[in-house]
Order: C-alpha cells, then sequence, then structure tokens
DNA sequence: AAAGTATATGCATATAAGCGCATAAAGGTA
DNA sequence: TACCTTTATGCGCTTATATGCATATACTTT
C-alpha cells in the first residue's frame, strides 16, 4: 500500500506531470535539460525528479556531467507501467505540455551543436 | 491535467486508500457505517469521503438518513473507471485492508438485525 | 413543531510538501 | 592540483493537508 501512495504522491503535482509528459515524448533527458523545457530552476527540477525516481516511475543514469532520466515501463513490478499507461491515455497534452516540449526541441537543437564543437 | 492531479491526490492517502478497497469489496457503504469499518472518527470519515466524491472516485446517493456511497467506475470520463481498474489490479489486499473488510461484515450482521427491528 | 439520527463544516492545530538560496558533492578537464 | 560543469542537499520559509472538537445542516419520525 506504502508503495501504491508514493506514486501517486508523486504524480500529484503538476511539475511532475510535466516531466512525465516530456520524458514520455522524448525518451531520454538530462536534468539540465528538463529544466530548461520546464523553464524550472534547478533545485525543483533536481528535487522532483528524486521524487519521481524514489516513486520507481522513472529511473537515471549518468554519462559524463550529465544525469539522463526516463520513464521505468518495463518494471519487475509492473504497476509502474500500468500507471504510466493511465496518464498517457487520459492525461492529454495540454498548452503547458506542448510549450515544454517545444523548448525542450530547441535546447536540444543547441546542445547538438555545442557538444560537437567540444 | 488539473483533473488528473485532484484524482491522484484524492488517491496519495492510505485512508481514503482503504475506503475505495473497502467500497470495491462491499459495493455501496453509508458513511456511518465506513467509519466503523475503518475504526476512524466521523469528521475523518466524512472528509475523505468528500475528497473522494469531488475527485470523481465514489459517488453518493441519499436514503433516508444515511448517505451511501460507491465506486464510480462507469463515468462517462473513462479515467476514473481506468484509475480505479489501476488501483485493484496492484493494490493487493493487505492485513489492514482485510481488517476493514471484516468490522464492515460484523457491523452489517447487526445492522440488519437493527433496521428489521425498527 | 420537537426530538432524534446521520452527515457536513468552521475553526484551531500539527504535520508535511514545495521551493528558493546558498553550498556541497560528483565527475570531468586543463 | 586547481578549476569547471552538472546535479544534489541542508536550511528556512510559505503554503497545503489531515484531523479533532464543537456545532450546524439535512432529513426522518413522532
Amino acid at each position: 500500500m506504502e508503495k501504491a501512495i508514493n506514486i501517486f504522491s508523486a504524480l500529484s503535482d503538476e511539475t511532475r506531470i510535466r516531466m512525465i509528459k516530456l520524458l514520455e515524448n522524448a525518451g531520454e533527458v538530462c536534468v539540465c535539460d528538463i529544466m530548461k523545457a520546464l523553464d524550472i530552476s534547478q533545485t525543483r527540477a533536481s528535487r522532483n525528479l528524486n521524487i519521481l525516481k524514489a516513486s520507481g516511475l522513472v529511473i537515471d543514469r549518468r554519462d559524463k556531467f550529465w544525469i539522463y532520466y526516463k520513464l521505468n515501463k518495463f518494471t519487475a513490478e509492473a504497476c509502474c507501467g500500468d500507471v504510466l499507461k493511465v496518464v498517457h491515455k487520459w492525461l492529454h497534452v495540454n498548452d503547458v505540455i506542448s510549450k515544454d516540449r517545444a523548448r525542450l526541441k530547441n535546447v536540444m537543437k543547441h546542445n547538438k551543436k555545442e557538444k560537437k564543437n567540444d
């Protein structure tokens, strides 16, 4: 029951829903890109990603400087996948979410250039 | 998005999960029986049922003195049904929930007698 | 109308959540 | 080693949530 409650708490916040909808669309994104996409502070991004991670809904992976987060659809405990399906099914893409995704695209475009020129 | 968040908030509390698991099992139950089943105060029962009702997860109906609550599985907005399915699928019946159900059975037994003798 | 039963609600309070600021920690690069 | 970039965290503040107590409201019965 505690795990379920953790998952539901994790989902009961707009910032975290936006993160999930972003990851749903973009796959794997690092913290600094997420904060730019959602236009939120670094602290806020980090804290909320940590809550999602603690709930099991997302997993992370380090690569050099960056820590990449993605949805945890395929966990042994199927509940995460089930919940994420529900979220996908009836949490429609709205204006806020579209803008987040658009900002991310923009960020990614510039990232490529900068990382290649490094 | 707001509706989704309301539903997830509604589910992120143990008392309310216990209520849902009780209704899932028993169908339609009035407030006074729910408070006896969960062994909680009247205020607490009423407030939490109201939160579930506001989220759309349950609906109520008055009959004489009593207000009966039940799960709202078949709403036009399918999300409630979907979420309740998820809750049913991976929120296992544990000790707390079993005891709630047992207490309810007991209460119902006595209710019948009293109501017939009215 | 009066009294009784069930449910809801205003108020006060304790606990938790969300977030910004400053700073630490982790891991690279020069 | 010294420095830089990214991410995490301790602290304090503000706001929200959960709950008990007392009381109001809704409805029924006599």
